[in-house]
DNA sequence: CATCGACGAGACTATAGCGTCTCATTCAAG
DNA sequence: CTTGAATGAGACGCTATAGTCTCGTCGATG
């Protein structure tokens, strides 16, 4: 049962921290039902326990990009489909909330990079496709969406939203914004 | 110079803190210039420095809302105001982040959910107005516009963006999203 | 039944960081 | 010059937690 138990540590590792992002191993083990010990049977270390959640989040996301990239016809559309998805593994994701020791961890942090790279080449791509508005900075709609996706996951763990209706109203508000169409003039005019 | 002193630390408790979620009341001294003792002669703990520091946070932002509602002629135009107050104090926030323990202090669990009831009292009165859409939960316009302004504090830390351009940025996205007018039929289209 | 691997419980050590305390120094006020 | 407040430096004890190790138990496999 050498894969459960690691598994079972994984999960209980993920679901702890994103509720409290300093919580010791002690805790980490009674959530997983399992001996402190046996937490070292299976992680070098803490940092080790870390590396292995942040390396399953990044190993999801991947997963999660490959699909949307095979399925989606045009970037806009993969760029929704990979919004869903990590939206929708959002839990996997919150622990990395209280991961700044990861920060030193070089694998892990080209890996996000790269990610964060790919993000980058779909929201151009989505540009040239004429979704994304051509005046806004590359960094800022990067920034926005990945805030974006935060919100909403924090949201869903809070019990605010489903997870679902999270998903649509990512990419509505990526899409559309909050507003009305009709108070785009007031807003003009406001602001002159 | 005991209030320079104590502003000091707080400063650069902030500006640590905000670098390294977990940073050490050494790492804090040094960073001020100050003792480690100095430290404790003006705040109780490390808990007490941590909650002087977000009473500073909430007071700073009780007093951008309090301009914003004296200044502004709409709600629309006060929850403006206000999203851009608070991107430009992001600063002051940042550090937050690493501030599990402050769920833990009553004053301040209470000061936040107050300010994020006003803000989605604000919400609902822009709603009324017809600058927000009807069709959306006021939960996730709360959460998204928090979303978006925790985002654009991240891209002004890390350098990406001016203040002003982040400033700007946040509440276009806000009004109309990030893609083209245009792009929305094509986008109806694609989901159906 | 005998064996072996995984595990739980818990003792043990080491270290980091918090909080307290003391003492010497500096500096401004009188 | 004297005094007192604020500080810097640093020693000290305490606690929490990481990481190691041992021993007894359980369960599967032969």
């Amino acid at each position: 049962m050498a894969l459960a138990t690691r598994e079972r540590i994984l999960e209980a590792a993920g679901g702890t921290l994103s509720r409290n992002p300093n919580a010791s191993l002690d805790q980490i083990a009674v959530e997983a039902r399992v001996g402190r010990a046996t937490v070292f049977r299976h992680f070098e270390s803490r940092a080790g326990l870390l590396k292995a959640l942040a390396g399953r989040a990044i190993a999801e996301t991947d997963r999660a990009t490959r699909l949307a990239a095979a399925d989606a016809r045009t970037a806009t559309d993969a760029l929704r489909l990979i919004t869903r998805a990590v939206v929708g593994a959002g839990e996997s994701f919150r622990f990395l909330d209280s991961a700044a020791e990861l920060y030193d961890e070089p694998e892990i942090v080209e890996a996000y990079q790269r990610q964060m790279s790919e993000l980058a080449d779909l929201v151009e791509a989505a540009r040239r496709e004429g979704f994304i508005r051509p005046d806004l900075p590359a960094a800022w709609v990067v920034a926005s969406i990945d805030g974006l996706i935060w919100a909403a996951c924090r949201a869903v763990g809070d019990g605010e939203l489903g997870v679902v209706q999270a998903q649509d109203l990512v990419w509505e508000t990526i899409a559309d914004g909050l507003s009305t169409e009709g108070a785009k003039e007031d807003r003009d005019a406001d602001q002159a």
